[in-house]
DNA sequence: TCGATATAGATGCATTTGCATCGACCGTCA
DNA sequence: TGACGGTCGATGCAAATGCATCTATATCGA
């Protein structure tokens, strides 16, 4: 951890990242609401739990891959089940534990989320550059992620 | 607004920048919580005031500034203001609205915040990226800025 | 086997945020 | 002048978040 401070040019980066970020997801969170739609987060646990299929996923699982904190993740699925959209199972070999899956209806529900969100991400990102560009910053970010990987 | 979907880079590019967005704050936070500093916010208003110099700001001018909503401004002012970091002043010839000025504390908090703010920025990114990439960075994400700035 | 330590997940309490609305003041127009 | 719609900033209330801690179970070591 060095003291040093940034440069100029990284501060305009950092600053347009911060400010760029926010609106981008300010924008969709509107068109959700808009759409009497669940915030952003909902989509991420939806779309996690979709993709593990039917052998679902533990909680503590979902904390790194959606960036919340535990008792963020244990909340949210709180809510989500409630919705009927999760389900919550006993496993077997840990019984502090628990696997949580996603239901028809929360496949649903991830299905009409997306068809904002997607519209979203089209709308602020698609439209505004090309695809090389697109992965030029793809790929300028990802050397930004922790832990640094290489590509 | 079209209702077209998102091509699979744009999938990409948007995964990341959402993912590495919010690590680089949660990081920064964490580094300003280590520090004993008050949250990012703080910083992103007391940076804007300095920038306003003894003129102040508006409160209302504070709001695309550091894109908070109007309550957040005036909560974000109120506890700055019992902290003592900035100071509101009537206008004259607006009874309805007020002028915020940052106070010699309020600027000697800014610095302190800096040193860490500034290191974090240094480690997260400056450190990741050359020069030109910072650049090329900052030009494809200012494409993406709203509204959007010809450059 | 038992005690100590670690991990999974939930939750009480304080703080922060979001939403709606309010009171105060401004400008305009009859 | 005075009614009216608009803007500035604050705030009551509900929901979400952060922090610390709790319970329960698992794992490790003597």
């Amino acid at each position: 951890m060095t003291k040093t401070l940034p440069s100029p040019e990284t501060v305009t980066a950092w600053a347009r990242l911060m400010r760029v970020s926010r609106q981008l997801v300010e924008r969709t969170e509107d068109a959700l609401k808009a759409g009497g739609l669940p915030p952003l987060a909902w989509y991420d646990v939806l779309h996690e739990l979709a993709e593990a299929g039917e052998g679902g996923l533990r909680p503590f699982e979902l904390i790194d891959r959606v960036l919340l904190a535990q008792y963020g993740v244990s909340r949210l699925l709180a809510r989500l089940e409630v919705d009927g959209l999760v389900e919550k199972l006993p496993v077997s070999d840990d019984g502090r534990g628990q696997t949580v899956r996603i239901t028809p209806s929360g496949r649903d529900m991830r299905r009409r989320i997306w068809a904002v969100y997607g519209a979203s991400i089209a709308n602020l990102m698609g439209d505004k550059l090309s695809a090389a560009e697109l992965e030029t910053l793809a790929t300028l970010l990802g050397r930004l992620r922790d832990p640094p990987i290489m590509e």
